[in-house]
DNA sequence: TGCAGCGATGTAATCGATTGCATGAAACTA
DNA sequence: TAGTTTCATGCAATCGATTACATCGCTGCA
């Protein structure tokens, strides 16, 4: 921010007008008459004007953006929901701030700051297993911004979210896999604590128990959503005396490590183990085999996080009543080459 | 931002110092004695105060946040790069805000917003093919905040950039694929006016032309770094009478459309054709087969434009003296399954 | 003893835009 | 015509932290 710029003094003298009318110009344009308000905007145009959002907040008493918090940017899942984000974000004069929940160093006395105020006029969540104490701050003090989470959530949380059905999500791949003609089915799990991997498993099972099948605990597996994950099972298939002829793994990127690794060890998919993902991220249409995966709207799971929060955020500013809606969006069975009958 | 919040005033009050005082035991602690310190602590505590960053912007004259612009968010190799950056950005007081500079609506009136100054300290700019004007408008008002370009560039730009040596990379490969026997090599090239296309394709040729081999502009392909073009270019490859028994793609992404996309046609890799990438994305080692490519330190990268960009804020706070210096990470080849000696 | 020098702290101006209140003119009503 | 409302605009206080400058007490040296 250099010295020397234009503000809205000079604009006011140059349009022969007071600040104040060159504020509502910009601000409230239906308070000031056609006239003027062209006058103003020439004005602007011939001294460069750009209005000073330092000022502005502070006059305003808020802080211009809304800040997503992150659990690990590197993986693409987040960073399309983030795109969805920003898009929404756009035209709404909000600043979008971005922030790695697991970035050292201290994360959390970060976080907190963020939280707590001045530096966001409300967050977007996508990690719902923060330390204890850094989300329920969010909850019990009066002085916070409003907080929309999306695809993890906080069980028993009143506060909005936006995610999938991933109960649903889990059947529809569980069922799939039983219509080709599997009878014994496993499944690769997300890290243990997380939200989606006890829905996604819950669901699994749900659908294994309907349809009579086999649940045995194991073909449970456990992974933690990563490729690397994904091949450290394939190698705990290999070593089972009594394997399942399918596996629903709760991410694709799981399922490419899973079906890579296997690819190593000279097992074939879908000859020999049927593997069905979950996401949709962009490769899975391009893989070897191409999976067949549950599809969710990455894109608009962060455009309605973004609206929902910026709703509550108006309505904050006018009175306090509370909107607690919460959004859930539809999955999608895809069906492509890594999912067959046994043999 | 709520109201209410305890204030600088009450701090002082609690802890019976002047504003002044307090303010200084936050930002300049070695012009407060350190009982005077503690005491002011003790009360920032008690009061649960948190510093208003507009009001400290504003009086500083300053941002308090530098904006990184990236062309396409949902695209796993930035947001890798983006995670380098809020790396180093963590501890620097900084925010990070993104915006994507392919976004409509009026992507171009909102970059210049945050180019030409209030909004941001300083620049990131992932993204060199935004319009002629936008750029230049940095370059040639002396009003502007530092700039610095990361992965891509501007030809003959004075401005800092942070980049890999994407020429010798380039090399790597072709020499790899000659290496391994292979004496008819093709290139599947970015987009056309991206520079990276054009810096690796000119290394590809460069590399043939040393090595002897033929130079066929019917095997250099064109594509835009996505999967999709990736499999539309095992058309092409298809298509041909007379085809390269190996490609060197200058994206990983292209190259497992490419072989995914041979893969449904029948056609194996590396058993009939050879197939390098470039990026070493994290999926490269675990696709089917595994991918030969070119790596990059993409945390790296976003560091170490994120550490320039910080350098370059404060010597423009200091003095107006100007450090231009740019910054070529190496490169590494890393072999895997997807090149072999040809048939 | 007296004064320069220094460190710690307080006083008050300042950053730049917004907005409550006041004003004056025009439009409308009775 | 006088009174009332509406609209456009100006005046000046205000948002909350920072910092130039002033002040005060001490130390040290002549």
């Amino acid at each position: 921010m250099t010295k020397g710029f234009p503000k809205i003094r000079d604009v006011a003298d140059a349009a022969g007008v007071s600040t104040a009318t060159v504020s509502r110009a910009l601000s409230a344009p239906d308070r000031v008459s056609a006239d003027t308000r062209a006058i103003v905007l020439k004005a602007i145009e011939e001294t460069g004007y750009r209005v000073n959002h330092a000022a502005r907040n502070l006059r305003r008493r808020q802080a211009g953006g809304i800040v997503v918090l992150v659990p690990n940017l590197a993986n693409p899942f987040f960073s399309q929901i983030l795109s969805g984000i920003t898009f929404a974000m756009a035209t709404s004069g909000y600043n979008v701030l971005i922030a790695d929940t697991r970035q050292a160093p201290n994360a959390e006395h970060r976080i907190l700051d963020y939280l707590h105020n001045n530096r966001a006029d409300g967050l977007i969540v996508l990690d719902a297993n923060l330390p204890e104490d850094v989300l329920s701050a969010g909850d019990t003090s009066n002085h916070h911004p409003p907080i929309v989470f999306a695809c993890e959530w906080l069980d028993a949380d009143p506060r909005p979210t936006v995610t999938i059905d991933n109960e649903e999500g889990a059947r529809l791949a569980i069922r799939h896999l039983a219509d080709l003609g599997h009878r014994r089915i496993g499944h690769l799990m997300g890290p243990p604590d997380n939200i989606l991997t006890i829905t996604r498993a819950k669901g699994a099972r749900a659908a294994l128990a309907d349809l009579g099948l086999a649940l045995r605990e194991d073909w449970f597996f456990d992974g933690d959503f990563s490729l690397a994950s994904g091949a450290a099972a394939a190698h705990a298939w290999l070593a089972l005396e009594d394997r399942p002829t399918a596996i629903f793994c709760a991410s694709d990127a799981m399922a490419c490590g899973f079906i890579g690794e296997l690819h190593h060890k000279g097992v074939r998919v879908p000859d020999e183990v049927s593997v069905v993902g979950f996401d949709d991220i962009e490769i899975a249409a391009h893989f070897v085999p191409s999976l067949t995966t549950i599809a969710q709207p990455r894109a608009l799971i962060g455009e309605t996080a973004a609206r929902k929060l910026l709703a509550l955020i108006s309505e904050g500013r006018e009175n306090g009543s509370a909107t607690g809606a919460s959004d859930i969006l539809p999955v999608q069975l895809v069906v492509r080459e890594s999912s067959a009958p046994p043999r």
